[in-house]
DNA sequence: ATTGACCGCTTGCAAAATACAAGCGGTGCA
DNA sequence: TGCACCGCTTGTATTTTGCAAGCGGTCAAT
């Protein structure tokens, strides 16, 4: 650790490139496999995938499990130390919606949308429905 | 750019270990002269420091002005843009402070303090505070 | 039982970013 | 005229990233 600031607890752990968007793809997306995050449109590396994943998991915002229907898969869920972090990603999210010039697509318009209501309070509600989401595996989900 | 995901816009811009602390040492601890960067409890190397500004002023983040009392300084100070990273900043130290193993000091109870008031309504207190603080030059402050 | 198509990764390598130390040009003051 | 201090720059070693290829294991079909 390079000082006891808050700030730079979280930053040392998510402060790069690529973790925050694995989490933004579990949130937002539904993703739960490896080949999923493969495919998003940032287009992470697999070995630098691998490495996030093993860190994600090692600080407990993660959690791996082998998915119980399809046994070759591993499904990948947030924590609840995960799930927490979403006024984070709904902050960035309303900063770069003001300043970036971003056409947004009806899907990113729902989610920013939702984060312009729950800061903070309403971050309650989808937080739950996360919780629940990633309390069981992704075949059992509607 | 590798998508027009908001998320993904912000981070390409501060999704490092440093940039943020760069914007809090100018939010919270009153610091606008490079050599004040350089002493921050993290120790950021001075070629980093030198890139970063330089990155932060070309993203309008911050602004470099010429001291007007002491000629060889020069002044960073935040942009609105910069000021408005405030909740993004309030959000990964609150949620540190959940999750984190940290003592906090005195100070950093006070910062923390004020994240918990202020997410997100109160958030307009302190934006403006630092929008009258970064109007003017160091010298002129209480 | 064998084949072949996935699955989550691993490996190798080049390029870029980071970390560390030293020093440089310009300004201001004695 | 010297000297200290200012914001940087430079050089070099190390680490991280980006990209491509491939590997061992599982599963389903033949």
């Amino acid at each position: 650790m390079r000082s006891d600031c808050p700030l730079n607890y979280g930053l040392e752990i998510f402060g790069d490139k690529w973790s925050l968007l694995i989490i933004r793809d579990l949130m937002f997306f539904g993703k739960r496999y490896y080949n999923e995050f493969l495919t998003s449109a940032e287009g992470i590396a697999t070995n630098l995938l691998a490495d996030r994943l093993v860190m994600l998991e090692k600080e407990k915002i993660i959690k791996k499990e082998k998915d119980s229907q399809h046994k070759q898969k591993i499904v990948y869920t947030l924590t609840e130390k995960g799930i927490d972090l979403l006024p984070v990603i709904f902050c960035i999210g309303l900063w770069s919606e003001k300043y970036a010039d971003i056409k947004l697509n009806p899907g990113r318009d729902i989610i920013l949308g939702e984060a312009k209501k729950s800061l903070p309070k309403g971050v309650e509600k989808v937080r739950k429905k996360l919780i629940a989401e990633h309390g069981k595996p992704k075949g059992n989900r509607q």
